[in-house]
DNA sequence: AGGGATGTTCGACATTCATCGAATGTGAGT
DNA sequence: ACTCACATTCGATGAATGTCGAACATCCCT
């Protein structure tokens, strides 16, 4: 029985009805998930490797775990990677222009942060 | 010389232009001061003692400092008062769209917070 | 002048957080 | 099987944060 999509945790995702806006604007409120925010929002899905961010792996891992938990990114596994997506519909169907106005706000990317 | 608006410290704001999206996004990323934020939506300008949140004065004195050095309130004295407001449209002129999608997606005022 | 009301500043304290390095686990390819 | 690439988890650390109480400053009113 060759169960190739369970790697490690679960990955919990927040339902739609759970994700809180006290925490989708605290995920927000950093540098880097901003960065990682915007990429993600010109380019659908993308492996968490290939971000152009200056920080360990390590820390990199945590940011993706803060906007996961959060319910602002959704993640799949596919072999050894791991890929990562906006949940933009879900996020626009539970607080509608939010991400609109923040993105639009964010102006363009600053690489590097 | 009745100098009777100049009580304190020069009570610095930041310039439109100056005000930081990351810095408004944390702002607005704790409950006591989105609570806050939610009643000055509604009620244009109000005096801090006021405000029907359960912390105490020098924290409440801290959740302001927090708003107004990050744009998102403005505060003049009055008395021995200090009253509150939004700054409303200059938030808009910067942030086009972003504190209408914030606000309406917090939702009913959670008392208490 | 004295007292009360309003709000701030100043430490102090516990919690959270961003960051890193090292170790670990998983999958792909040789 | 061995190794490399990718990503996570763990532990540690320093900084930021939310909270409070106590002390202080300013203004109004009696």
């Amino acid at each position: 029985m060759p169960r190739s999509s369970q790697r490690r945790a679960p990955l919990h995702h927040p339902a739609v009805e759970e994700i809180d806006l006290l925490d989708v604007l605290h995920a927000l409120s950093d540098p880097t998930r901003m960065t990682i925010v915007q990429i993600l929002w010109a380019e659908s899905e993308r492996a968490c490797g290939t971000f152009p961010v200056d920080v360990a792996p390590s820390t990199l891992s945590h940011h993706f775990r803060v906007l996961r938990e959060a319910g602002v990114v959704q993640q799949r596994e596919e072999a050894n990677r791991r890929l990562t997506a906006l949940r933009r519909e879900e996020l626009q169907a539970r607080f509608p222009g939010l991400l609109d106005a923040v993105l639009a706000a964010a102006g363009p990317i600053a690489t590097g942060a």
